[in-house]
DNA sequence: GCACTTTATTGACCTGGATCAATGTTGATC
DNA sequence: GATCAACATTGATCCAGGTCAATAAAGTGC
């Protein structure tokens, strides 16, 4: 079976040269969804030095959890990952998922030291940011600053976003919810919005959004008897976008 | 009946001078717990004078909304608010409560826009910190770049840990969590932290946990009838601390 | 290709907490 | 300090979504 799925410009680069750890933000594919987003040309060659690629990790490894030091906040290059937030008892939530461009660990700042533990959820790749020498870097690059507090800002209201999610939606509205927010960042990320794949299992969704996995199964298949998605495995297709927008809360 | 409610030395002064809204950080009670914690004498001087120090506002009034436009990030000077996130067809999910030297609106950083609407649920004041301001300084003095980030993390964490809450605890859980969590900020600002005033009605704390008016009353008195602690309207004991901390997952 | 494990689907049944309803309590206003 | 509105408690009933169980696909390794 051929692999029809759509490769974009932004994603071409990357794949060609995904074995250059070393590549420069300059010429990053996702430079426009960076960090590096807005900064002078010697600032950003500046921050580049600082910047460690790091080699790939595999599906399931994990990247850090509570008891790693914190030194560093992670971008993911290639991939993704969820992270998790653990009960004393070992109950487990699925807190994000993050693909190419996010940041990761950011939680960690206050207290020094990671609350959750991110994992690969396929083969994937990072950039790591020393947190300390970034913070430096902050002080004489305002825009760097900036782009900091605006991410940590936005993951701020994301993470709103699913309280209100868990707290007072329904299953169906929480699951429609979630794929038009993961549709949405698939677009910003130059692929399609109406067709794409689920890096994460249905158990990592139903945990996600607080349901049993059966009820995401259901619902999944529920939401294809109504003509307002096709899924098949992983890969989601949106069929009817607008009766799924008025059905999200 | 008298008030017996005890004033620690935290907050003594700030009732002594409260009508005076002009107050320095420098003389403020909540000095160690706000912004201007590690900055310089000078340093401190220069954010004294953009800051403004708000008149009161009233329980129930509202300090923003999604409608208002984003210039300010409000720390909470006395009282305490509420925010609240709401869906397309006005269901409404309390995301935060806010006490003392706590800041509110930082989600609005990314997209300039406030995401949420708060209001007070007491009479209250809070200082105004104009954002643009905050950061022309944060570029000279990296003390206070360091804290806004902090700040924020610190944010993004104890939503996580609401996240947690709301997708994994049981009611029981969830209510002892809530309880312990306002049991410790009271703690950091100098009350006790075995008895204290519940600012919110029961509606905001169902509202907030994911529950029902009616599961937080009966879950009230449940505790009560355990022995774990003791209700008397808004004023809650701390009967058993240990036995609680077992409790709250 | 075959065995084995992991992941997903579907059905039958159950339950924690929601909803509905009635009553009690507190607090604001004049 | 009487009136009214908002808030809180308690009981009876119900249901969305969880749990348990069986089966089916889809990966993964040899």
């Amino acid at each position: 079976m051929t692999q029809d799925r759509v490769i974009t410009p932004l994603f071409e680069d990357l794949a060609k040269v995904e074995h250059h750890h070393q590549l420069a933000c300059q010429s990053c594919a996702l430079y426009r969804l960076c960090l590096p987003l807005g900064l002078h040309r010697d600032d950003l060659t500046k921050l580049d030095q600082i910047i460690k690629r790091s080699a790939g990790y595999k599906r399931h490894q994990i990247l850090f959890e509570p008891s790693s030091t914190f030194k560093t906040i992670f971008v993911v290059r290639s991939g993704s990952f969820k992270t998790t937030i653990s009960a004393t008892d070992g109950r487990e939530q699925v807190t994000s998922f993050y693909f190419p461009g996010e940041f990761i660990g950011m939680d960690a700042i206050y207290q020094q030291r990671y609350l959750s533990t991110a994992r690969a959820l396929e083969a994937s790749s990072v950039c790591e940011l020393p947190y300390e020498r970034l913070q430096e870097f902050s002080a004489t690059i305002p825009e760097l600053q900036n782009q900091l507090m605006t991410r940590l800002s936005k993951e701020l209201s994301s993470d709103k976003n699913l309280l209100l999610s868990l707290g007072k939606k329904t299953a169906q509205e929480k699951l429609i919810s979630f794929l038009l927010s993961l549709s949405q960042r698939f677009s910003e990320r130059g692929y399609s919005s109406m067709s794409f794949q689920l890096t994460m299992s249905r158990g990592d969704i139903a945990n996600h959004l607080g349901l049993a996995i059966e009820t995401v199964s259901r619902l999944f298949t529920q939401l294809q008897d109504q003509q307002l998605l096709s899924i098949q495995g992983k890969e989601v297709t949106i069929l009817d976008l607008p009766a799924l927008k008025q059905r999200c809360g």
